[in-house]
Formats: structure tokens, sequence, C-alpha cells
DNA sequence: GAGCAATCAAAACACTGTTACGGTGTGTCG
DNA sequence: CGACACACCGTAACAGTGTTTTGATTGCTC
């Protein structure tokens, strides 16, 4: 449970704390610094970890960490800079996980298995991942930010189909984003319907996500994307 | 913008309004009565349709409608409960616009087409859309309910997939669910990627929905699943 | 007409995020 | 060396929220 949000705590080190004490001619020693950052970050992480971020408050939050809310309005600006830090973190922590699924020979297959490790770190960080894809309240990093963040995270899975088109095991004629995007998006969905209680009831989601990944990878076979078309039966 | 809305008021009609005034020697005239709880339901609508729900206040809601945050306690229980009953609405109006959809000799164009209509709901009804998929602060109806509901949105779905079977389009080695299940996932998932703001920069997800579609319902051809082993690449 | 009880608006309560206020303590300057 | 200045930051105030309680109103029943 807690294993994802103690690394939040560790990814940025708390080396340089005593970094910008004093800017000008100051006066007293700040106590709102680097450390604390990290401390808040960290508890609110638990916190919308496994009650989501409507239940986070920022009071009882500076009270966990013994300060005051005064921390987080100069830390972070307001509730929503605090939300929108940790979803950073959440990227950083999907990023590094989707990382660990290393190229092989097989393009194809690892396509299949950055869908699954997507799925692994969904179901294993429900709030993060909420965090990153569904929770409307985190407006996070100026709009503008948030497409290069995206395509960090689904690099790695552009890559292998990029791959697999060059091994002929993807057609060629669509760009290689395009296949991608299918991937992800039917990895997306089907995590975001198990994650929101929208799931089919007797049926688990589970045993037919990686079927369903691999029906889909066939279908993007060289030629079978024109073969598709609507008169087909009887 | 308001289309969708005004059918909610027309929905349960209000005929009955007078049904139960009085259930044993009573006092006041209700007027807490189902008129009113058709127009909390349709003035709340109209905010959660172009604000969210984080943004719907019951005293607000109240004064729009010229009576008191009471009437939303007597009529729906709490906010959650006022929430519940919208949820039952933009799932009456999701079943509605998937039904629009006939079956025709070409299950899978069917499959594709539902797919389509699924897409256009949720682009022109984004908060309706929320409640039924994203918003967590929606509990809504019991817990218990829901995957009937959720069955019944998805069952044209499936009822096209079965026949693509029968049909030959799509192989029988999976059960209709799983292949549903499936293209539900995907259509739910890149549909969500555009809501919530997260489709890849530089690429209109518009372009690629019905490709994707056409390529995953490629892959569940008769003796596809197979063939896509991991061991196929040099 | 008196009693009574259901009804419902308004006020109270406990909470939220956010902002304004002031005591505190340190460094600089006279 | 003492007085000033000023950034810091805990506390309290403000404007909201959802929810609960209160108490006057109202119209039937006896």
């Amino acid at each position: 449970m807690a294993r994802q949000v103690t690394s939040i705590c560790c990814d940025a080190g708390g080396a340089f704390v005593t970094a910008f004490e004093y800017d000008d001619a100051m006066a007293k020693p700040k106590t709102h610094d680097e450390a604390l950052r990290l401390r808040l970050l960290h508890r609110a992480a638990a916190t919308v970890f496994d009650r989501g971020t409507a239940a986070l408050s920022l009071r009882q939050l500076a009270a966990d960490v013994k300060t005051s809310t005064t921390a987080v309005y100069s830390l972070f600006g307001n509730k929503a800079g605090l939300l929108s830090s940790l979803y950073q973190e959440a990227v950083h922590l999907f990023v590094e996980r989707l990382a660990t699924v290393h190229p092989t020979d097989d393009p194809a297959g690892d396509v299949i298995r950055i869908g699954l490790a997507y799925r692994e770190y969904a179901v294993a960080n429900p709030h993060l991942y909420a965090i990153l894809f569904s929770d409307r309240s985190v407006q996070c990093s100026s709009e503008s930010d948030r497409p290069r963040e995206v395509v960090e995270t689904y690099r790695p899975l552009i890559d292998a189909v990029s791959r697999g088109q060059r091994a002929g095991q993807f057609s060629s004629e669509s760009a290689p984003e395009v296949i991608a995007l299918s991937v992800w998006g039917m990895a997306h969905g089907l995590v975001s319907l198990v994650l929101s209680g929208n799931e089919p009831p007797e049926l688990a989601v589970a045993d037919c996500y990686e079927r369903a990944l691999r029906a889909l990878v066939a279908g993007w076979r060289e030629g079978e994307e024109r073969a598709s078309g609507v008169a087909d039966a009887m």
C-alpha cells in the first residue's frame, strides 16, 4: 500500500535542503523548506493514494505534518498546486514503470507487455492513476506542459510499434502513432472501466485483458485493415 | 446545449403529481412534490452539464428553483442522492442513444456504428458522460444496481457480436461478452483520453477512432486470435 | 374551535479552501 | 550595542460548502 508512496519521498532526494535559506538581507530562517515540501507531498500522496483527492484536507494535512496551512500556500500556491505536484510524481512513477519493459526482438510482444504493465501500475496505484487520468480537480501544469508529459508516457509504445512495422508485424499503412493510440486507448479503457466500478458483472476483465490486446495487435497486421470493410458478410 | 437537459424534464412526465399528498391524518399540503423534484433535477442537470458536479451547490440550486435546501434532502436524501438520480437519467439517455443503432445484416458494421454512437454521445454530453464513468463523487444506486444498468447499456453490443459470430464475422472461440468488452473498452478509452485532456498532441483522435475500431474488429475474425502468439517475427 | 402533527424555510453546525493579520525572530544599520 | 526593518509563518477571520436541527406555519381531525 504505502510502498509506492515512500518512493515519492525518495525521488527528489533531500540533498540541498539549506540551499536558499536567505536570498537578500533577510530575517527569520525558513522552515518552509524543501524538506517540509517533501514531507507534505509524501503525506498528501498517502492520503490521496487511499482515499482520493476529495478526502485531502489542507488543514488535516498540515496538522499531520505538524505545520500550518500557510506552508502549503507558500510551497505549492494552493491545493491545485499541491495536486499538480502529485500529478508530476504520478507521471514520473508511471513512466518509470513503463520503462521497465525493455525492447526485445519481438516488438508485437513488447506492445502486449507494455499494455500489461500499464494495467499493473493502474491496479496497484488506483488513486495515482486517477490523478493522471480522471480527476477533474487536477488542473495541473499550465495546460501546455501536459501533452509533452503524455507523449513521454507513451513514447515506448510508439517505438515498439515502429519496430514492429519494420519487422512486418504491423501494417505500415497507418502511422505508428495511430496504432499506438489504439492500444493505449484500449488499455486505458479497460482499466478505467474496472477502476470506476463499471466493469460488466460476471466477467473478469483481468482475464480478457490480454486476449483483447492480442486481438487488437492481430487486427493491425499487414493488409488487415482494408479487409474489414463494411460489406463482408452474407 | 440545453437540448438533452430538457429531455430529462420530460422523461418521467409530471402526471400523478397529487398522488400521495396525505398518507395519514396530516397537516400542510406538500410542496416538495414530484413537480419540484423534476424542476430540481432539470436545473441540476443543466449546471452539471456545463460546469461539472463540483460546481453544483445545493444552496444555489435551491435558490434557482426558489425553494430551500430542505427540498433536496426530502426529495433526494442528500447531494449524492441527487447525483445518483442524475446518473440514472444519464444512463437512460445513453441507452436510448445506443438503441438508435438498429441491427442490420452486417453485424460487424453494427459494432462499428455502435462504437461511433458511443463516441458521439460522449462528445455531445461530456458532463453526463463524466457522471456515468469518471466522477468518483457519484456513489450512486446502492452499488448492486449498477452492474445491471451497465449490462443494459452494452447489451446491444453483445447482441451485435453474437450475430457476427453466427455470420462468421467474429471468431467463436471467445465468448461474445469478451469481444464486446474489448470494443467497449477501446471506445471508452479513446473517448476518455480526449475528454480528460490526455489525448496525444498533434494527433486527432477523432480521425483514428473509426480506424482503430475497424482494426480491433478485424483482429477478432475467425482464427486470428491464435496467430498472434508471441514468437512471430524474426 | 382546540389540538396536533406533518411540512418546510431558516438558522446552526462542522467542515472546506483561501486570505489577512501580527507576533516573532534574525540580520543590518546607525 | 541597541533600534530598526523586514521576511517568515502560526493564528484567526472570511466566504463558501453539505448536512442537521429548530421552530413557526398550516390545515386536517376530533
